[in-house]
DNA sequence: GTGAAAGCGCTAACAT
DNA sequence: ATGTTAGCGCTTTCAC
């Protein structure tokens, strides 16, 4: 590997006068400059990034963690991330969760050791304590899930009003049984969902029927599958369903595919995000399309501005945005069927 | 941030001592190894990795380039090699390049600098010299296209089977005239998908007819749904479709449902690759289903195990899995439409 | 305008 | 069994 000697030496200059070029340094004449600069480039130099954080520089690098890149909603968003970082001359470590506390720290771990500048997280439920510290001691930015432990900076979905939308606009067809599929209120983002379905219940006058709720795991797509069964088969089957993540929506598809329910017939259906041929799945998906890119672009310049800020500068600062209901034709008005109770 | 210097002041001992204590160097007694230990812990001593670095140690990160981390293709990739890594306390610094080899450069030069241990590499299909260079100075595998400039060391896909296979379902069902819908021959991957292509044909004694090439860029989905309009709005349209990359399937996809084109009535399609949502397009996606996890885990498990032994251990090495059929509903026997032609 | 030298924190060869 | 020293590649005084 070439280093600055190595072009010193070329050059029969100094170490130190390689490094002032480099740099841009005004006291080195022009000409010295491009010789430099040449030799450094034919002989493929690049700066050892270790010898420069020794002497207190830090990296280039921000970490990324994410629960699971092969779901295509993070996968959008590490795109989305990737982009603008590298656009910005920085680069990405990236660590998957698997929503477990534990594999979250060993890649927080991963971060300090390679002497990252900062971090962007959608972090598990409960982080464990060390990642919290660890975190702590980086600039440090919360994506899309929101834990008080860590720090104010928070770039999210506005759950709330998305799930409400998604509610509103079964209970604007006259729905009055819809189910919600989705994560358990650990989360804040599962709780601030299911919010906005309660809210969206109560504005009709309707009141939360426990049956239902189909509340599980943060991210399984079997508990969408599940959950539809349950629903379907029982007593008093529901004529509307909300799906409350991506993955919950997945599950709810597929199942209702291989049931041959009947959509919008016997049940609508409103999603949760906007996947790769959801637009075709059945009648066309009904759904609340994220502005996932936006807000995770929005997230690294927010980092890459911090971390161009001296430190200390640590201002709460908290970004919402809605999602945006997109209609295809998996909703429709409820059928009226004969029907027991009601 | 506590150093070893610290420690060792505190306990009045050498830093030496202090490093061979915490490396449980036999050396050292083991009431001596318990005060550091505990002077350490308490003092919350963290040794540096970029001081370890420069001393020559690698560092635990594995460099990883993909096209385009946004296309689910790479990101099952990306999500197996990630678990791979972590599985072997491994970590991973991700690179896109969208094709571009200035951006690939880019990526690999972070890499270098961020001192990685190796590298694992979807390459461009004309890394620029540098990025050769550079890579050749660390150990790395190419995964999926392999290209003659870097390592002799590639885990691919069986390119040139899987689309004899697709190819020859067609035939299989009688079609004759079948239009290849694929990238470039530039990279070697589209060079021996339509080597797969001209050979299923050239076994039924079908000639290629040039008009039903579709030759694009290498991951474009705008070129498939641009194929489709050419194609079946052509004088003497085919009977049958088979796409030579997952973003060309896609196009191709798309474009079929927006023209309402009745298939497989009108035309048959085997795609390539099986994403979400491609078992409820339309009729269901008869397709080429790639054994990617499988190939990105041994890809992983290769790079570790080099890393895990001395240098210049570097004989040739390939190894190819070939896609499988899955017959869905986009394919059956081509209509007996009455033609000019033929 | 440029060179020489110190030092970041660590490890390993070389002393004791 | 422990201490001393050199040096990894870079930046940054301090000299000239």
């Amino acid at each position: 590997m070439t280093t600055a000697k190595d072009v010193a030496a070329r050059l029969g200059v100094s170490v130190s006068t390689v490094g002032r070029a480099l740099s841009d340094d005004p006291r080195i004449s022009a000409e010295t400059k491009v010789r430099v600069v040449q030799a450094a480039e034919a002989m493929g130099y690049v700066a050892n990034q270790a010898a420069r954080m020794m002497r207190g520089a830090s990296s280039d690098i921000v970490g990324v963690v994410v629960p699971d890149i092969s779901n295509g909603f993070y996968a959008t968003i590490a795109h989305a991330l990737s982009e603008t970082l590298a656009r910005n001359r920085h680069h990405l470590m990236l660590g998957e969760t698997a929503d477990d506390p534990s594999a979250e720290l060993r890649q927080v771990r991963g971060f300090v050791a390679a002497g990252v500048a900062g971090a962007i997280v959608v972090p598990t439920a409960r982080p464990a304590p060390d990642t919290v510290r660890l975190l702590s001691g980086m600039p440090h930015v919360q994506l899309l899930r929101n834990v008080a432990a860590l720090s104010p900076q928070w770039f999210g979905i506005d759950d709330d009003r998305s799930l409400r939308t998604a509610t509103e606009h079964l209970t604007g067809l006259g729905h009055r049984r819809i189910a919600f599929v989705g994560g358990t209120a650990d989360l804040p983002t599962g709780a601030a969902r299911q919010r906005g379905y309660r809210e969206a219940l109560a504005a009709t006058g309707l009141a939360v029927d426990p049956s239902l709720l189909e509340i599980g795991p943060p991210s399984s797509v079997q508990h969408g599958r599940d959950a539809v069964g349950r629903l379907l088969d029982g007593a008093d089957p529901p004529t509307g369903i909300v799906t409350a993540s991506v993955q919950a929506t997945r599950g709810v598809l597929e199942a209702l595919l291989e049931r041959g329910t009947d959509v919008p017939g016997e049940v609508s259906v409103v999603g949760f995000g906007d996947e790769a041929g959801w637009s075709w799945w059945g009648p066309g998906l009904t759904t609340v399309t994220l502005p996932v890119e936006h807000l995770a672009t929005a997230c690294a310049l927010w980092l890459l501005d911090r971390l161009s800020r001296p430190a200390g500068d640590t201002a709460p600062f908290t970004s919402t945005s809605p999602g945006v209901l997109t209609v295809r034709g998996s909703t429709g008005p409820p059928s009226h069927r004969p029907r027991s109770a009601q």
